[in-house]
DNA sequence: GTCTATAGAAGGATAGAC
DNA sequence: GTCTATCCTTCTATAGAC
């Protein structure tokens, strides 16, 4: 493949983000895609031959973009207070650069569940039963933590940073009222949620 | 009009609203609405003029159904424990009912902010800050309640009883893995969800 | 590899009979 | 009020020239 085919290939992937993330899969249309790369509806076709594949290589790049890195920011050996506080300031500052990514993600997945099986394997679990669950559970042996369902534990952790930028429309109309930026009350989060989440579980 | 009419564009709607909140407005089809309302798509135009019509009616009233819960579950004299009890009882269990709800709602609003308009006027939040902040703001100086941002803590208590239903698809695939149904994920929550705010709120 | 032109299907909307 | 038939636009996808 040539270098001027790659730049293409990659014009088009870029716009098909875009267009996607924006829209969705229904809402999108090859004609706007094909106007964001500034290129002819045609090569869309030839280089990813259907909408439909082209939708899915976006959305399992994306997806696998968007665990990848809550994976990451939680694998390292510190305490859960320090990891938590290190997951919330990298994890915020990754949806800051990609704010549609996760009301997308999640919006697909739920429009069509499979789609999770070519990104979502076993493996993935497997490395936050092992490595963060265990931790908890070390913790809560150690009497720092109080007891608490790890998973229920793990999904309010996720929760309190994404439902922002999946109910951001809605929020930001009620910042409006409060005459709040959605940035500055995203920043905030960054040390508002650590703290949270630790007050809510440490032993006192 | 008859009360034959009045079955029918009750059929109509009702049918609607499965539709969309299955597929949103960019997925679904009228011909598929007239389907599950066992009529002609015909009938449909007759009814609410366009698609665009019937959607805003449906996203309108199931919009003001969410929000009027979720305001009235927070309209008490309780303190805020006993509220935060109350309110993650009530309000889940509202969602249990109606799970796709949330998703529905958020999505939509972030594909286009304006629809906010004709459900999310001032009043509305006027009473959130004149009563809700309020009694958050007394509990501080009573010293009950440690000092958090009031909106950053509301937003946190929204979020983590919206959030699964939001991300139903993902979450679910992680419960599979442990074995474990979304209903009784949901069902643990309504306990789980006030003991966790309540515990990172409150002095000790 | 990139374009223009167009086929062909799908979906929203309406006309008109009953 | 309800149906059948159909119009017309939009959108995906392909054919074929360069």
């Amino acid at each position: 493949m040539s270098e001027k085919d790659k730049i293409t290939e990659e014009k088009i992937f870029d716009a098909a983000v875009e267009e996607f993330e924006e829209k969705g899969m229904d809402g999108s249309r090859m004609q706007k895609i094909a106007d964001r790369a500034g290129i002819n509806k045609a090569l869309l076709h030839y280089y990813y031959r259907s909408k439909d594949k082209l939708f899915q290589q976006v959305f399992d790049r994306l997806a696998n973009k968007l665990l990848d890195r809550l994976l990451n920011c939680l694998d390292n050996d510190f305490p859960l207070e320090k990891k938590l506080k290190l997951f919330y300031m990298e994890h915020i500052r990754f949806m800051q650069k990609h704010p549609k990514m996760p009301a997308f993600i999640f919006h697909e997945l739920n429009r069509n569940p499979e789609r999770i099986q070519t990104v979502f394997n076993s493996e993935r679990i497997r490395f936050l039963r092992e490595n963060l669950f265990r931790q908890i559970d070390e913790e809560k042996s150690a009497g720092e933590i109080r007891n608490i369902d790890n998973l229920q534990l793990f999904i309010n952790i996720i929760a309190l940073s994404a439902f922002p930028f999946v109910a951001r429309g809605l929020l930001e109309s009620i910042l409006k009222v409060n005459n709040i930026q959605f940035d500055d009350f995203i920043e905030a989060r960054k040390t508002e949620l650590p703290e949270f989440v630790i007050n809510s579980v440490k032993m006192k």
